[in-house]
DNA sequence: AGCTTGCAGTAACTTTGGTTACAAAGTCTT
DNA sequence: AAGACTTTGTAACCAAAGTTACTGCAAGCT
């Protein structure tokens, strides 16, 4: 675990603060597809993200789900930043979007780290402020966006994250990360297809040229 | 000054915070209507509110607005205490909601005081969550409910902003914070009328009663 | 092979909300 | 009081996206 934790964190992080989470966290490896918490559920770990990606999901009432935004290697989950004040239940949903490898951090550290260590201060802030921004886009899409550009936007993400030029997933789970109905998803993605910009498979879909 | 800082911090801060608080922020009166903060702006100080309340509102390319949520006594703006990192320009807009008092604190005193004080690191990180969670709450809106519930909401949240049963606002302004058009409130409002739940007038909404 | 199940394609229809257009009423200015 | 401007009400229409329903197809199973 020390070799990735310098790997990933070294140069953020000063020595003793690798050497103390070194002792404290807990590696851990995740599948493709696995809940890692979920809504109403107690926090008591922070995730420091070592390789993969995770999506985090909201969901309201009726189970409706909309897709946040993805935590990649260099993260951390700031709403788990949060569970020393006030609530201490997530509210949000965290699922592997790919094999993940991270670090948990007792939540009890935190407090004690953001006082002796700058670097973990400024972290913590930043964490805070990434995720912000990452708010307001997830807001400027869902309010200013129609659902074509929406789900360009979602594939060009996915692309990225998934780092092939294959998405492996079906039109009802696109539908439930945009909060759309697996139709509306079917036949934007044919107009796609009549562009040029992608090609429809089972269970896939081959991103051609996404730009313009 | 100091007697408003330690009324409404004096219970969260320590004694020696308020001093210097005191010694290097300006007290500020601004009127309704009053623009803080556009986006694009240098952030130079971060608002501490004594009174009134503010709106922070987004805006796309097209210059289409959204009201993302109000800050009130208390309340510090989480997206200022970012400053330090990246960019230091503003991605929102702000406006005084009704008259409002506050003290403007520079930026360069933020992060000292994060590793002197810890009851301003855990104000700001308390800053942080709730606006996350605020964040959170506008997404729901905007992602799961209907207009006639956002109005409905709207309605409610600026009745406990503006501590009267009596909204002064015309049918544009309200679209112009919902992102909606005109026509599409004063048809909603008319319907909400017709129900017995507030009563129109020309420039205000009297409130008779909002919940079911 | 025949059967079942899940995925994708598509048509027809409904709902919500955005747009255009115009009228009526209130407010302000001169 | 006349005219200009703002605000509101309303009708008619349009577009985006949600819903229902049915089809064909691929994959897996017995």
């Amino acid at each position: 675990m020390l070799k990735e934790l310098q790997e990933k964190y070294g140069y953020i992080f000063e020595k003793e603060l690798i050497e103390e989470i070194n002792q404290v966290g807990t590696f851990k490896e995740v599948t493709e597809g696995m809940l890692l918490m979920d809504i109403g559920q107690y926090i008591r770990s922070m995730p420091l993200l070592i390789s993969g990606a995770i999506k985090i999901l909201r969901e309201d009432e009726e189970g409706d789900e909309l897709l946040l935004y993805y935590l990649e290697p260099g993260d951390t989950c700031a709403m788990t930043l949060t569970c020393c004040m006030g609530s201490a239940k997530s509210e949000i949903r965290a699922i592997a979007e790919t094999d993940t490898q991270l670090i948990m951090v007792p939540v009890q550290k935190m407090e004690e780290w953001t006082g002796k260590y700058r670097n973990w201060r400024n972290f913590v802030f930043e964490s805070y402020h990434t995720r912000l921004m990452e708010m307001l886009e997830t807001i400027d899409s869902i309010a200013f966006m129609n659902m074509d550009q929406r789900l360009l936007k979602y594939l060009k993400e996915k692309t990225r994250i998934g780092k092939e030029d294959m998405i492996n997933a079906t039109h009802q789970q696109i539908a439930y990360d945009l909060h759309t109905s697996r139709v509306v998803v079917s036949r934007l993605l044919k107009s796609l297809e009549k562009k040029g910009m992608i090609e429809l498979h089972r269970n896939s879909i081959k991103i051609i040229a996404l730009e313009v």
